[in-house]
DNA sequence: AATGATTAAGATAATGATTATCATTTTAAC
DNA sequence: GTTAAAATGATAATCATTATCTTAATCATT
């Protein structure tokens, strides 16, 4: 996460948030949260908000099993054990990368059938445009 | 993949379906498709049949950034690089797991952000559930 | 073979997170 | 201060997925 690219003060609001939070959090939970806290700002204000610090390298996505996607800032490794039937998402403690070390890093019992390593950023036509515009 | 259990005419199409195809495809598009080949069935069939398979482990399904789930075999193993902006997701050629050598199994520059590896399975209550019933 | 129980399937409505739209407000530039 | 550009709010539209409910197969038992 190099030099942020100056945020609104909305945008500022959403990034301090997810730094006080140490889970993840949907927008919609994001939204909520800070019209609890008496700030008057729209639903699409939240999610164009976590798209740009998205895009600014400075905030990673999940998507759940449940189609709900979970925001969080880009810092330490993410891990988890997702069941395929109820769809519960349970964080690991530490990066196994091996599946044979992987029950001592899950307390509970999982049945493992596969596991999906995946990268995210920008494609070089999409960097070129952020660059620019 | 373990020993299946019984699969129905429309399961069993479905999945030998996935084993003639090399890449992803989505619920929508098996529909499709099996439509286009005359067979006659629902598309909450195609969906109630790749749940199905999943919970046997023999199927898995990864969600796309645009919120649509991609299916697949459980063979081997898939790395994906994955733009936040367009949501492209290209394969890579083989497992790099160290971040180092990512660039030389990308053939297309990408900038990346973060990485995500997830485990996939059957948590404890559901795995019971599955033997059981 | 007939009966009844159980599972699968088809059709379609409902769901709900996300996105698109558009009018309005705020900010920045000159 | 005027104008252009960007951000925002409110709300409608989208669309893959799920739920619902009815009908059709399948299976076990007599
Ligand atoms: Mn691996
Ligand atoms: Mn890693
Ligand atoms: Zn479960
Ligand atoms: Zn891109």
């Amino acid at each position: 996460m190099s030099a942020l690219s100056p945020l609104t003060p909305h945008q500022a609001t959403i990034f301090n948030l997810l730094k006080t939070l140490e889970s993840e959090v949907s927008a919609q939970m994001i939204y909520a949260e800070l019209r609890q806290q008496k700030h008057r700002l729209g639903l699409a204000t939240v999610y164009r908000g976590l798209k740009h610090l998205q895009l600014q390298g400075a905030v990673q996505a999940r998507l759940l099993s449940n189609g709900e996607a979970v925001y969080s800032l880009v810092s330490e490794e993410k891990l988890y054990v997702t069941c395929v039937k109820c769809g519960i998402s349970v964080p690991l403690a530490y990066c196994p990368i091996d599946e044979q070390v992987l029950p001592q890093a899950l307390s509970l019992r999982f049945k493992i059938f596969y596991h999906t390593l995946e990268f995210f950023g920008l494609c070089s036509p999409c960097l070129e445009q952020e660059t620019v515009a």
